[in-house]
DNA sequence: CAAAATTAAATTGTGTACAATTTAATTTTC
DNA sequence: GAAAATTAAATTGTACACAATTTAATTTTG
């Protein structure tokens, strides 16, 4: 009953995917304590800079820029109108659609947000050449998934 | 009244932050149905593939590897002891401890995922040096993240 | 133009993440 | 060696993610 060994593709330090999700998870976790004086979470932040972008996008838009569906959005945007930071209301044109846009103290959080990409810059101690080049290969990754078929 | 246009540092294409957990979530999408047949999901493949690695390790130790705490991975572990891959027993040296280790279908799953990297390195159409240039980078930032003292 | 198909959000249900607290066991200290 | 401190899991509570379904509005079609 002698056991095999892990064969080295199995091995988790091989893992690409544990790598980014690793990663990730703490990247985000820097931004905690940063988000936590504005009163957002990470995947509301990211909402916000989406607004602050553009202001008055459907909900559908805005899981398009963010690669989130109504189930996670829907909740996390109650959130976000409870805060008093944007407003949620039927389309004239298409009552299907929801418009969601910032209030004067959403926009007004912008200014107070200004800071947090230098400070992240700062603890990740990257580049910024070398930030711009990760950052770009994994949009390339990102997006080299979305197009392959995922088998249906 | 007129807007200031979103600085550049806020521009959500900007962000490395996004884009890893972007990528992060569209990886963990192209495993989803590979490990559906296994009746896996993918936190709980990173708990399988630590113990394929070694097995008998606990709660800790295993959050450790994962940079998971307990609150994750207690009832993650729970539905691992439900679909009868591990089995969690209190340590006889130190009660506070339990230790998780392996059944024989769970050591046997091992088989059926051994598959699953190739398949993943395919989907992601990247040279395997390449990928392991990505990795190791991922792997530098997360570890110069949580080198750094995260003011306290 | 009315029935069928499509679409956008919302809802429901399961499974993470993670902060904060609790419980129980072990170590440390006085 | 008993009280205090520490430690490991578990628990509690909040907030995502995401599949699947539902609801309501719009578009397409026979």
């Amino acid at each position: 009953m002698k056991r095999q060994p892990t064969p080295d593709q199995l091995l988790l330090d091989q893992q690409l995917c544990f790598a980014l999700y690793a990663a990730s998870r703490s990247v985000t976790g820097l931004y905690r304590p940063l988000l936590e004086p504005l009163g957002l979470t990470y995947p509301q932040y990211l909402v916000m800079l989406v607004l602050w972008e553009q202001d008055g996008l459907t909900v559908r838009e805005l899981g398009q820029r963010l690669q989130l569906d109504s189930g996670t959005l829907t909740p996390l945007l109650k959130r976000l109108q409870s805060a008093g930071l944007i407003t949620r209301q039927r389309r004239q044109q298409d009552e299907r659609e929801v418009d969601i846009r910032l209030t004067d103290a959403g926009l007004a959080l912008r200014d107070k947000a200004s800071g947090i990409p230098e400070c992240l810059a700062q603890c990740m101690q990257l580049p910024f050449e070398q930030m711009q080049s990760l950052r770009d290969e994994l949009k390339r990754l990102t997006r080299q998934i979305q197009l392959s078929p995922n088998e249906d």
